[in-house]
DNA sequence: TATTGTTATACTCTATAACTATA
DNA sequence: TATAGTTATAGAGTATAACAATA
């Protein structure tokens, strides 16, 4: 079982993968640029949490968006020490464009199931994506 | 959809390998004993092709069991170029108390669903799991 | 004192190419 | 010539600790 969850993640994350080459990105810049797009006005940290990546992990997608123009940080008003990561004109125009590409994708990757199965898979990995934390054997 | 799907896994491999951790074992090393144990008498190539690593990483994985003697490379008899992978009597031993511990995770893990949604879950993660080879976009 | 973003570092994983011995 | 195993190497990805600015 656990088997088969990670190959059917690996061509998951592949065919994403690509899907979203042709736009620049990848899941990661992708996600967190789906974030700043979003209007949450996510700080560094915020993302961090959300997308279970280590801080520095973080700086490193947002040199990359940043250096391509689609996301830019801002002084958050509220702690001066965050910054607040949101979209660019240019980030807004290249997410609606991949989440395009995107919403094909799965529609072809999880498209051969029925509404109620899909609804149903859903719900069943909902379940498994909340952490445990007692992960005490 | 594909971002539970990467979460669920996530959880999954991670518990996993917690579990096998006391056994000194992780997923892939766990994997290429499980098929060792098997009697299938895997060559190296049959490794790499049913668990979609590159012979190079079964190289590392069965040096990694062999040094623990869990293992064992021996030519093949129809192939002299070829090894084939078997347990030693230690390796099946490993193996079995490994299982158990690795099967009460999985009860944990996915025994919260029902045997019916335990087995929509298998044949849909089953569907995504094959090869899509036409990944034409 | 604790936290945010950052840098540096090391360690694992993955992908690739070359080499040898066999086929 | 093609294939099985091996080696080496470089690139991702990941985890950790330390630091400056701020809370």
């Amino acid at each position: 079982m656990a088997f088969l969850l990670a190959r059917a993640n690996a061509f998951s994350l592949a065919r994403a993968n690509a899907v979203l080459q042709p736009h620049g990105l990848k899941v990661r810049s992708y996600s967190v640029l789906a974030l700043a797009v979003s209007g949450v006005r996510p700080t560094q940290r915020d993302l961090s949490e959300f997308l279970r990546l280590d801080p520095s992990q973080i700086v490193a997608l947002i040199d990359g968006l940043e250096s391509c123009g689609l996301v830019s940080r801002e002084p958050d008003p509220n702690d001066r020490r965050a910054n607040v990561v949101i979209a660019t004109d240019a980030g807004r125009e290249a997410w609606a464009a991949a989440r395009e590409s995107v919403s094909l994708a799965e529609v072809g990757f999880f498209g051969a199931f029925s509404d109620q199965d899909r609804e149903r898979l859903t719900a069943m990995l909902r379940a498994l994506a909340m952490a445990p934390d007692d992960a005490s054997d």
